[in-house]
DNA sequence: GCGGCAACTTGACAGCGTTAACTGACCGGT
DNA sequence: ACCGGTCAGTTAACGCTGTCAAGTTGCCGC
């Protein structure tokens, strides 16, 4: 019992006319549960997804272009989770710094449950070149420009000085919130070693320091 | 002329007895260099680092167990130097608050100019467990317990408030520049995506925000 | 001069991403 | 009812990778 052949192959089933996206759909599961499982990209291969799935390795190559294309596909989804989790914060209720706060204590504990996906999401290195029209409407991108307006809107209410800019706030947003995921995810495992403070203690007390900082 | 085979094979060296270490640095240069021209670990491969030296492949297992181990050689000298850049701002003169904005500067600058072997220096991804005895004394954590040191000498000086632990602001500040040097890094070769503000605005901005927001 | 050993080389293995060429199975048209 | 077309795969292979076991070469101390 060298390979599984799950679902398909085993069967004997071939797909119908129509039924190309089904198996689409089946790798990009099948790929995330195997990414969240190995940690890294390199430690998946396309043989290993295809033999879950129950498929060869080429056939993976009649739904995705490559094995970049595909992990992109994948971090895609977790950023569209993403984006939905922090969009009703963006519109939640409450003063607006407030609603940064919430904003930025929301990002960190996204990054930290999803350490997984977070740094190929976030991360400089994602090797892989975002094909130029998906990134149009990148999720991201609609976070962000959510943060700017947001930002805005703190600055209209006199809650954030108005002598930065408002894209300028957000970038240092985001920098601090999105350093302080890779702080907490660098030294996750081997606490011992740097005796950095807990995330407990360390995101409320950045989100103190940047939002006195931001006082008019 | 398929390979190279420049410094040694070539001229049909070998090394006397003693002569271990001298084909070991001439790797890490090479492997350096190899790095900095291919930009990931992935694009520089073991048989390429062996023929750019002049010597077959397995050699280089000689002097490193494995490809991770060597590259983390790499990093490691990396690292040193961005301690030699950064101590003599931690020693330098000028009020403690003042060398804090310098320091971040100094380092925002740092992983601009390397940004090939930043994110492999600090990025969470880093596949390789480094080796317990030689993160003892790492690099990376003489800087930061200097900047503990230098924090508590500001809290001392009454130019930081000491109601939050000077742990817990090196980690502030340390997760605010290593985001800001990501967040740089990132859309360094697509500006005209998304519209963040350059380096020279949203650096100064930073420590203007968060020197004011540790006011005492 | 000779054993020993450091410093390599040769040759190979298993696994990787990817491609070209082939094979069924289903569908629409005549 | 057959039949070409096309979708959805398969088989086989290429060139690459990190890594290892075994063999070879040449210097050093005795």
């Amino acid at each position: 019992m060298t390979s599984r052949a799950k679902t398909r192959r085993a069967t004997g089933h071939r797909a119908r006319k129509g039924e190309g996206p089904l198996l689409k759909e089946e790798i990009l599961d099948t790929t995330e549960k195997l990414l969240l499982r190995h940690g890294t990209i390199d430690a998946v291969s396309i043989r290993a997804i295809a033999d879950a799935v129950g498929v060869t390795p080429p056939a993976i190559y009649m739904h995705f272009a490559d094995k970049d294309l595909l992990f992109y596909a994948v971090c895609r989804r977790g950023f569209d989770t993403f984006a939905n989790q922090l969009g009703p914060v963006l519109a939640s209720g409450g003063r607006p710094i407030e609603r940064i706060r919430r904003l930025g204590e929301e990002y960190v504990r996204f990054g930290m449950e999803n350490w997984q996906q977070y740094p190929i999401l976030f991360g400089v290195h994602k090797d892989f070149t975002i094909p130029a029209d998906e990134l149009a409407d990148d999720p991201g991108l609609r976070i962000l420009a959510g943060l700017v307006a947001l930002v805005e809107e703190a600055q209209a209410a006199g809650e954030i000085r108005s002598d930065i800019s408002a894209p300028l706030v957000a970038g240092i947003l985001w920098a601090s919130v999105h350093g302080m995921v890779e702080l907490l995810l660098g030294r996750k495992d081997k606490p011992e070693i740097v005796r950095i403070p807990p995330a407990e203690e360390l995101v409320p007390a950045m989100h103190d320091v940047l939002l006195a900082g931001l006082k008019p």
